[in-house]
DNA sequence: CTGTTAGCGCATTCAA
DNA sequence: TTGAATGCGCTAACAG
């Protein structure tokens, strides 16, 4: 052993011997239980005992007994993109509030739905978060009939599960498209994921549909990926298919960065030849060249609406679709500009 | 309640019950316990009867009894840092594969020390990895002092605390001056964060020490943070201080970014008149522009490693502090020229 | 090779 | 207003 073992910790039993009453009547003090009447004065002695003890809730113990582990579980596909690590900060933030511990899974390598049924069927977690794309529709609708009150599915939405979480993806790209034809540009290019992502087909949607609206043409790139490579070769495929549009938006900060880099190869100076806007924000976009124009969406927010939710189902609340109501916000910076 | 509710989950006695046999034959056969030493039929029988009624192991009820949670903590700042999510990475895989869960915890808003606090003591994990530079050292001497077989310090050392797990700091610093002396550079900047970090303090140690064996004149500046923001400071301030030097080395993959944006700003083209550095690479770097030369380190296997250490603090393990001995590997691409 | 017994620490009946 | 008894599901020590 390492030296002298730790000491041990204390339970209940102990702040009851010291404070000279049954464990069960610490145990109801300590939680504020309606039935844990205590005088003020027993009250007083079991609090100071518990203090000066240190004592903390066994949370096995107490998740036994009661069913109950106090902890949520997050799957995320990884930590690399910059929304994945809003949302989970947004999430740990609002369960640490919520007196929830976090336990985290990806599936980087795995098999996801093993994952899960782990985290879930082992009694580790009360209610389950999956904020990943990668996961097929067809898995997930299979492990919500197992598991229906603990589910939610955070920034994607699947037919047949009914607790979901996402942001108003569509009007985000109406506002990028606004933001450029403002602009007065004509000609407008919209790099996507691919259309299995719901959060793309959305994006998509509204990019459109606001093209349309402001009576501006859309010219639409669907690449296989989301990350800085898929926004290359989508830039790329959009300079190689014909005449190309004087502005783009992306569907992604990291394709964002990616398109930025393959004008600069193409040597189509940002924003004088090209205006580029991406969905989504990142402290980054300050320190590119040139300074990134977005359109912020409320990620962190995103996750702590998926714990509330969650903690509902808990509950016994109904599940429920919910979209996150902050409107899209523009944060002009420079690599947009007039035709 | 919503709805029918949840099928009670199988139980050791179900299973015992299914294949005609006692609970805790079950319970060790399972576990390949050697004192499970059941004939193959028997075996088979339970082995059946578990997978047909989908059991899983409670695992607080396992805690309770063997006071194991099979799970491991880990401590952030956040996740903003590539790094920081380089290693959630690693510990995350490592975990998994080890059979352990992952509780993670950040302390952006609240008190670490509570955040630490509670993790351990109320018994949800079986050690803690600490991954975190915001910690005072002394909080973590103290807190060793209260868990000191469960406490593993990752990409940083404390007096006092026996665990850690560090990478080549120095080395990678080494690295980066020699591949620019190597390009003729004779003046090299060197752009660090606070000393309070030892990740820092050796990096500059590495950097100051090869530019004095290559013979070329060091030129350190000390800024406040190790993000975008500093990196972009930094490079103000070395180019304000006198004659600027003709390559420069970021002691983070941020620094570097920003250190990108200030040389820009300041039409010094990157890298015609100046030539940049980074310790740490990230999948970023062949997006950005110019693309960005780097000394990669292995973040992941630093929370790999960290994680076995903990385990084996966990089986009774002596502490001890860990390099990782991976050699930092200069990845060239086109920030570095000639001078 | 397999069954019996006991108890981890807590929340929750039911009594008093 | 407080105490006593019970068992959550599992593992471990001991019997057989």
């Amino acid at each position: 052993m390492g030296g002298a073992g730790r000491q041990r910790r204390a339970t209940l039993a102990d702040v009851a011997g010291r404070a000279g009453v049954h464990p069960s009547l610490v145990s109801r003090v300590l939680r504020n239980d309606p039935s844990g009447f205590a005088s003020s004065e027993t009250r007083e002695r079991i609090r100071t005992a518990a203090k000066e003890l240190g004592y903390r809730a066994n949370e096995a113990a107490r998740g036994l007994r009661s069913s109950r582990t106090m902890a949520l579980g997050l799957l995320l596909p990884g930590f690399s993109s910059p929304v994945y690590s809003a949302i989970a900060h947004g999430v740990e933030e609002r369960a640490d509030q919520r007196d929830y511990g976090l336990v985290i899974g990806t599936h980087a390598a795995g098999d996801p739905h093993e994952v899960i049924t782990e985290m879930v069927m082992r009694g580790r977690v009360d209610a389950l978060l999956v904020a990943s794309g990668r996961i097929e529709d067809q898995a997930l609708r299979q492990l919500v009939r197992r598991i229906p009150e603990s589910l939610v599915l955070v920034n994607r939405q699947v037919r047949g599960v009914a607790a979901s979480v996402v942001l108003r993806d569509s009007d985000a790209a109406a506002v990028a498209v606004r933001h450029l034809a403002e602009l007065g540009h004509r000609r407008i290019g919209g790099v996507f994921g691919p259309r299995t992502l719901d959060t793309m087909v959305r994006r998509r949607h509204g990019f459109v549909e606001e093209c349309t609206k402001a009576g501006v043409e859309p010219v639409v790139t669907e690449v296989d990926g989301r990350d800085h490579g898929a926004g290359f070769q989508g830039a790329l495929r959009l300079l190689d298919a014909g005449e190309p549009p004087s502005a783009v938006v992306a569907a992604t900060f990291p394709m964002a960065v990616g398109m930025l880099s393959a004008f600069h190869e193409r040597g189509l100076a940002v924003p004088d030849r090209m205006s580029v806007v991406s969905i989504h924000d990142d402290g980054l976009a300050d320190y590119l060249v040139p300074r990134l124009t977005t359109v912020m969406l409320p990620a962190a927010k995103l996750g702590a609406e998926a714990v509330d939710l969650a903690l509902s189902l808990v509950d016994g609340g109904a599940p429920r679709r919910v979209v996150v109501p902050d409107a899209p916000r523009l944060i002009p910076r420079s690599s947009t500009a007039r035709v």
